[in-house]
DNA sequence: ATTGCTGTTGCAAACGTTTGCAGCTAGCTA
DNA sequence: TAGCTAGCTGCAAACGTTTGCAACAGCAAT
């Protein structure tokens, strides 16, 4: 588990200033349970800051993207943001009917990544890889409407 | 390779309506080589018929790809369209830092789809199917700069 | 504590995309 | 051929996101 300061200490490096915006921001990313919506951060940043603007919502999901502070997960059409979890690094499935997310081990991935490397010296960013589909509880429902 | 009338035959089902816009957007995705941004498409198409509305080439392309008339391609944040060519079925690999899209092989995604299926009972939806990334050129040029 | 430099903020305007709506038209029906 | 109706269009306004800019503030040096 990454701690609260070891974030502190990443989003302090090369000059970038620890402001009250971010460390509000931050701090509800890592409360929050799961990915959650800008619309959602921002309304939740603005429980305790109301003149806190979504442009400074925006930046700061960015900037700690970069830092590897947060990740970024296709939910839909719309991005979402959770903490990044050093220890049990995960990616994602999202089903395209209810939106769900589901975690998905990087075990899988290993063979398909290494396969693309050999064939066309591509090396994918698995960092952000996410799968779209259908869950099998939608599959389900879907079985029973026919 | 699927024939004009073929595709036209596609997009007049269910009361599907072929209209001047549609079989002009129709004809530029098809002469265009490759995929295309919306933006390319809306110059071209207002090369013929200036009258065109933004609006009208986003539902346009919906339609042709909820009829599997196009095939979507994410490059950079944005959606490019290309035909579908049925019998050459391929999915995607766009380098994040030049943007090209290179053809991918769905051989590679067999096993990685079965272990999906098998172990989470998640069916992936393929057809949508983007691998982001590093390719081989940008790869070499990085490492000179080092 | 004060200063100064530089990174950051909120605002407003712009971007690309989507949507509601009134009028228009493709294509069926007679 | 003319008329009908459901589907389509262009317009304009809205959405979510990004950007330029002037004012502000973190933080290192004094």
């Amino acid at each position: 588990m990454t701690t609260y300061k070891d974030v502190l200490q990443m989003v302090r490096r090369d000059g970038v200033r620890l402001t009250p915006q971010r460390l509000l921001l931050l701090s509800i990313v890592a409360n929050g349970n799961g990915h959650m919506g800008v619309d959602e951060l921002l309304g939740k940043a603005r429980e305790s800051y109301p003149f806190i603007d979504v442009s400074t919502v925006y930046r700061t999901l960015h900037l700690f993207k970069k830092l590897g502070v947060v990740t970024e997960v296709a939910i839909g059409d719309r991005l979402h943001y959770e903490l990044t979890d050093a220890n049990s690094r995960h990616h994602h499935m999202v089903c395209h009917l209810c939106d769900n997310a589901y975690d998905l081990s990087p075990r899988y991935l290993e063979e398909f990544s290494q396969a693309l490397i050999a064939q066309y010296g591509f090396s994918p960013d698995l960092d952000h890889f996410t799968v779209s589909g259908l869950c099998s509880s939608c599959a389900q429902l879907e079985d029973q409407e026919d």
